[in-house]
DNA sequence: AAAATTACGTCAACGTTATTGACATATTTC
DNA sequence: GAAATATGTCAATAACGTTGACGTAATTTT
């Protein structure tokens, strides 16, 4: 019950009733869908190449951020964060403990739990990696008009699905 | 009752910029890196269960929607786009052609080169697509202040490597 | 104390998307 | 006619993800 500007693609026959595609054909932003998409890719795509001088890719440099952010969490609590599957997380995972970039200990109050934290040598990995996009961050901010990062802020936040938005924002 | 171990153990979460650093180590905007994380994950994730209904993946959603921004446009061009190898875009063109989403027709001009085409249902499934992505992209922006999309254009902008920006900005 | 549950690890098979390298086939241009 | 261009394709490999099944140690329940 929201009223969407409806954009036609070539729609030859529009007689009959509702012929409705999909989620709909609304007037997509295809702008700012793009720029997403480009964003994104250059976003990531620097750490990347830090990465790759280490033989590790994308995914470890989720897992370093996140053990970074809060370390000590758990095996479980992390893999809620990333919402993969602990046979993804054991290869990423096994390969940094054994490069010497995190190290589990075991819990004081359970001991079953293997807690995350990173070694010095992992410290160093991690703030390199979010010494870039912190930097191609702290530019976006500035171009977008600093005093504007609240909006910034609503808007990323808006694009998570609501389930899911508490739960980010509380990692974060 | 599950005794819920406290989640973020040591990190206690601050607010905007400040964050405590030592010599030498920038102040990244943890924050937003993390918001454009989820905001990303959740942004392709939902166009990502039509895709499967069709047996394909964001690689043919990438394809259908530049197709769609760019009907024509050649095979070279599209690769330029997307950055990826001709080999990587072989396979996903292959399937949307057989499965009757996208046609090539020899360029006028220049016989040698494949113009590619959206047939009537791969228009379908890419407004589907865009309508998501659409909907979503929409909402953000509502939430962030619909006057402020000059910001979140600027802010998203920013973040494209220099270099690309032109080029992302032509293609948009 | 036995039984059940939890936290984690691991082996195996497989799918998607990407890569590099090499080679084939038209078509256009010099 | 030779060279360059646009595209296609075969093959091997890598990163990252999945599902399913099973093992083990520690904790909780009964």
């Amino acid at each position: 019950m929201s009223k969407k500007p409806a954009l036609a693609p070539q729609a030859a026959s529009l007689g009959a009733g509702s012929e409705r595609v999909g989620a709909g054909k609304l007037d997509a932003d295809f702008e700012l869908i793009e720029l997403l998409f480009f964003a994104y890719r250059d976003f990531v795509g620097e750490p990347d190449r830090l990465l790759a001088v280490h033989g590790f890719g994308r995914a470890h440099h989720r897992v370093l951020h996140f053990v970074n952010r809060h370390q000590g969490l758990t095996v479980a609590e992390l893999l809620e964060i990333l919402e993969i599957t602990k046979q993804s997380l054991a290869r990423v995972l096994k390969d940094l403990i054994n490069a010497g970039f995190i190290e589990q200990r075991a819990g004081d109050e359970d001991r079953r739990q293997r807690r995350l934290y990173l070694t010095a040598q992992g410290e160093v990995l991690a703030y390199a990696l979010a010494g870039m996009q912190g930097q191609r961050m702290a530019r976006a901010l500035a171009e977008a008009g600093a005093a504007d990062r609240p909006v910034i802020k609503r808007f990323l936040e808006a694009l998570i699905d609501p389930e899911r938005r508490a739960t980010a924002l509380a990692k974060a």
